[in-house]
Order: C-alpha cells, then structure tokens, then sequence
DNA sequence: TCCGTCATATATAGAGTTGATATATATCGA
DNA sequence: TCGATATATATCAACTCTATATATGACGGA
C-alpha cells in the first residue's frame, strides 16, 4: 500500500485537498491505520493526476492560501475499489516505547516511570480523539474500524497500567553509570 | 528510530550478522515492534563501522556462505544506552487490512469473509511463533514485551472473531458490478 | 537423478517515503 | 508586538523498502 492508495481511499470519500489527506492520516480518522507525508502526498496526487485518475481545481480563499481541490475520477474510483480485491500485505506497527521497555533493566527507575505515564497519557489523549472523530462519521464501517482502533488501545492502556509496578521494579533504582557520569 | 539504532540494539544483546538482524527484525523476537530490510541493514552497519560504534570479523562456515560477525564496541554501547534517555517517537502502525474494512460496503460478503479468516489464522501464527520465542528468553524485560505484543494480538484476534459476522453483514451480497463486469 | 524450493549469507539499484525546511497569509493569546 | 498556531503548497537530502543478483548446500518429490 503506498501513498497513492491512500490518496484514492480518501478521495473515494469526498473532494479533497493535500493538505488534508495528510492531517487525516496523520490525525484524523485515518491515523490509525495509515500515515503520509507531504513529501509523498503532493508528487502522489501529481502522478494521479497524470494517469488520470484524479483532476484538479484551483479554489480562491479569504484569509487563507489559495488551495488544490482534487476529485476522483469513475476510472480513479474503479482502479481503487479492484485494488481491494487484491490479496492484503501485513500489518506493519513499530514502537521505540517497546524498544525502550526491552531495556528497563539498564534504566534508572525515575526515567521508566515518566515513559510509561507519558504513554498512558497519550492513549488516553488517542481514545478521546477517536471518540470526537466517531461522532462525525455514520457509516457503518467507518465506524466499524474507529471502534477497533479504540478497543485495542484501551486494552494496551490498561494492560500497561495493570503492568506498570513490575515493569518499575525490573529498573535500576539508581541512576545509570553511563548517563549518571555525564 | 532508525536501523542504525536497531542494529546497535540487537548487538547491545551480543554479536551477529546483518543477516540474522533481518531474521529477527521480522521474524524473531524485534518483529512485533520494529522491522529492517536488507537494503538498509548492509549499509547501516557499514556506517556504524565507520563511526567505530562497531566491529566486525569474517567467519568461514561449511557448507554456507562465509559470513561476516558484527559486534558492539565500548562507545556504540554508550551511545545506544545514551540514547534511550532521549524523547520517544510516537509508535506506527499500518494495516491494509484496516483499510479493507472501511470499504465493506463496496465489496462482495465471500471476499470479506475469506480476508477476516485469513486475518483470524494469522493472529494464530503469531501467537504461536510468540509463544516459542518467549521459551528461548530468561531476561524479564525481554519476556514482558513479547507478552505485551501477545496479549495485543490475542485481544484484536478476540474482538474479531466476535465481530466477524456483524462486518459480514455489511457487505454486498452480490459480486461488486466493477468486478462483475471485468 | 534432476529439478525446484528453501535456508544461509551479502550486496545493490531503483523506487518510494520521511523529516525538515521554505514560502505566504491570518488569527489568537501573552 | 511577538511568538505560536493554522491553513496551504512545495521541494530536497537522507533514509528505507522492494526486488533482484550471486553463491552454496540440503531436502524432497517426480
């Protein structure tokens, strides 16, 4: 799946401008699933453009910087809903908090705590988000996968949260000899 | 969180080669929370070797290619514990699987139905490869993460299975026309 | 026996992506 | 007034992925 996919996805659903597929993906109700870059959003939308799977209008704005509206075309719609008929790639998930943890045991305690209530903290800053994000969608599946989204973070939450003193205690209770010699 | 840092964490853990980095970056005991291709692996190491973060010997073998063992120096140790203190990158997380779902209702009910139980065996595979991965690991925090990484997959296998039947029921009853007609 | 596939092992080219930065304008709060 | 934030597009170097090439041995099936 690469950024043009995305774009297209988020296309099917409505007239749209670079700028917001990436807030969407980014922060919005695509975040949790997929992430692009200005950087690959705006040559994605170009080649599209090219291949004629999307057009484009430039809208004047008060106040704001003049934007690129871009459409769908039937031939963009069509070649995006085939690509779902295609056999699925695997997830992908990678967390430097997971890296971390791995090494609790050469870690001062002070610093391990403040990691995992940061953490905490931005699960719940995440399932809030959700939350206002289902208000604004009604369909079914869109629904659907906001759902899913919250339902493991709130189980990861709550795991760490259940989890939190044993990883504390696997810490050095001292300040690392590496770092303390600084 | 680059490969660099993922090089210089497996071999904070003792010597290797580029190759078994790879294994267990997507397959061994990193894959649930970090992943490294070849392409970025060979020359991450030749920088760190570079950098005199690393070492490196040539070891002839019987019977396979002569490989090449990377080990950790003083300094390279330093500067991976070093830079466990510094702020955390938001975890990433990516599933064409996700956005499968969110088009349900575009989609012919036999075509979820075969992607939910292709999802459903993987999350066993997983599972599975977890379990003897943890049998190979004695130190706490290493044990914790893989059954942090468990407990994740068992939760989004569960919340599947039960929601299978409700998904199904959102899509099409009736081969997708696009499709149909090719 | 021969052939394909798989595992070990390193390496690279080309395509794709990220992260940082530049540019421009307007608003909002300190 | 100054900095931060938001809207909006765009680019570039650095990084990473995907696919492929090379080489060898083992294993199983036709």
């Amino acid at each position: 799946m690469n950024v043009k996919t995305i774009c297209l996805a988020i296309l099917t659903q409505g007239e749209t401008t670079g700028y917001d597929i990436r807030k969407r993906s980014t922060e919005g109700d695509y975040a949790y699933f997929m992430e692009a870059s200005f950087g690959s959003i705006y040559p994605a939308l170009s080649k599209l453009e090219e291949e004629g799977y999307v057009t484009s209008r430039t809208v004047a704005q008060e106040g704001k910087p003049s934007k690129r509206v871009y459409q769908i075309t039937p031939t963009g719609r069509e070649f995006f809903i085939n690509s779902l008929y295609d056999e699925l790639n695997d997830d992908m998930f990678r967390s430097e908090f997971l890296l971390f943890l791995r090494f609790v045991e050469d870690l001062p305690r002070s610093l391990v705590e403040k990691r995992i209530n940061e953490r905490i903290a931005k699960c719940d800053d995440a399932i809030e988000n959700v939350k206002k994000l289902e208000k604004e969608f009604t369909k079914p599946s869109e629904r659907w996968v906001l759902n899913f989204g919250q339902h493991c973070m709130r189980n990861a939450r709550q795991y760490l949260i259940e989890q939190k003193h044993e990883i504390i205690a696997l810490a050095q209770e001292e300040e690392h000899p590496a770092r303390a010699a600084e």
